[in-house]
DNA sequence: CGCGCCAATTTGTGATCACAAATATCCTTG
DNA sequence: CAAGGATATTTGTGATCACAAATTGGCGCG
């Protein structure tokens, strides 16, 4: 089996674990796994030029995140994702980023209020281009800056962690989801941060999720096994 | 250094790594650990008569968990625990024990009331008994119970990962705080669920946690960190 | 031609070793 | 006596090996 990883060599982290943990992360998020794709612990050892010893590590970790699963066989898969999973996670994304743009709008400042307006614009330029691959990396980063404006580590920390169950679906949002959208709910965040109104701050992420992943979800039958097509 | 972990036979589990993550998750829920104690993988290997593998995969499970936090120096240790920390917290278990309520009210049978029925008559026997262990023990089974009737295994996983952090300090509750306290809000609970209003068993849930966390919190002040008792 | 059984291979798990980084200990020096 | 540096020990990391469980492939039997 070939595992479609990129080297590891270029990245900061200081153990051999952690960039493969980095890599795996980044291949999952792109969407270069199929759902339920087997891994074995020695292809993905070949494909990045290191032992099993890192990789057994990085999956452990990422098994625990949620982003793999452990069969009983002992063997490691990507999780199959089906509508349930998805509007389970969805109500669990509401609940949680929800919660972030609340403490985020009590905590923000005038420069975090810049930073995310520029986000914004950088956004809708993409969409008008029609790139959507840095769409979705900018749209990642508008609400990671917003939620570490919370200064709430845990919290940030489980919302990776679901970002990276529900990432390569988001893919799915393209490009008939987002077409037509003019970025009215950015704005109207925006404005609540600047008011400091957490409530509605809340509220504005809120909708976005839910209407985001009750998108995604409908794309399934109610038993069937949504397909991710490859990022572009 | 010598560990306080009970030997890895008894369990059930599949794997040496399993076993060693069931103890450590015991010893950590039992509050055996002290908040910012160094553990070394030898010392923990050692004491429970396995090479440092097992302990090394179990770690790396943890530490993504929350239960756990690696140091820059690469050595791992039990999180301080601080007051915000401590809110912080709180506030996502409101959140997500809240939904997990609310869910369960949907999916809730009339066994499953029963056995809650069941676990609140034991808590309150253990109350008069003046026995916190058992006390705790119920507890712990009674709100479980209720997550996974929610059917939502996402959830629930990622609920017992909060338990797991907040675990230790919530011995901090006996016996002060559950004094006087007869069981008024898990009998709302029950009247919720029969009558299938999930807003009002996540209100119960809720206030519960809120309510026992805020307590917590408010032992500490605003620096400085939560010391634990040994376990009775 | 299809189904089940057995051998060959793959794969996960755990132990051990080597090495480098971090930590602790001791000795020297001011 | 205190402080700084050299040495010794501990500790985390990664590679390799051995073994057992799982998977695969092919063969023979019905």
């Amino acid at each position: 089996m070939t595992v479609p990883l990129a080297s590891v060599a270029s990245d900061t982290a200081a153990t051999l674990r952690e960039q493969v943990y980095e890599s795996l992360r980044e291949a999952l998020t792109q969407g270069k796994f199929a759902p339920g794709q087997k891994l074995t612990i020695r292809s993905i050892g070949n494909a990045l030029g290191v032992s099993v010893m890192p990789v057994r590590e990085a999956l452990r970790r990422l098994t625990a995140e949620g982003a793999f699963e452990m069969q009983p066989n002992r063997s490691v898969r990507v999780p199959l994702m089906t509508r349930a999973k998805i509007v389970e996670l969805r109500d669990i994304r509401v609940a949680l980023e929800g919660l972030a743009a609340e403490r985020a709008a009590e905590h923000v400042t005038p420069e975090k209020i810049a930073e995310l307006q520029q986000l914004a614009l950088e956004i809708v330029a993409a969409r008008e281009r029609g790139d959507s691959a840095i769409d979705r990396i900018k749209i990642r980063e508008f609400h990671f800056t917003l939620y570490r404006t919370s200064g709430q580590t845990t919290l940030v920390r489980m919302i990776e962690a679901l970002w990276l169950q529900t990432g390569p679906y988001m893919n799915l949002l393209f490009p008939a989801y987002v077409r037509g959208r003019r970025g009215e709910g950015r704005r109207r965040l925006i404005q609540a941060l600047q008011a400091r109104e957490g409530a509605s701050a809340r509220r504005e992420i809120a909708d976005d999720i839910r209407e985001a992943l009750t998108y995604v979800a409908d794309l399934a039958d109610d038993e069937g096994v949504i397909g991710v097509k490859a990022a572009r």
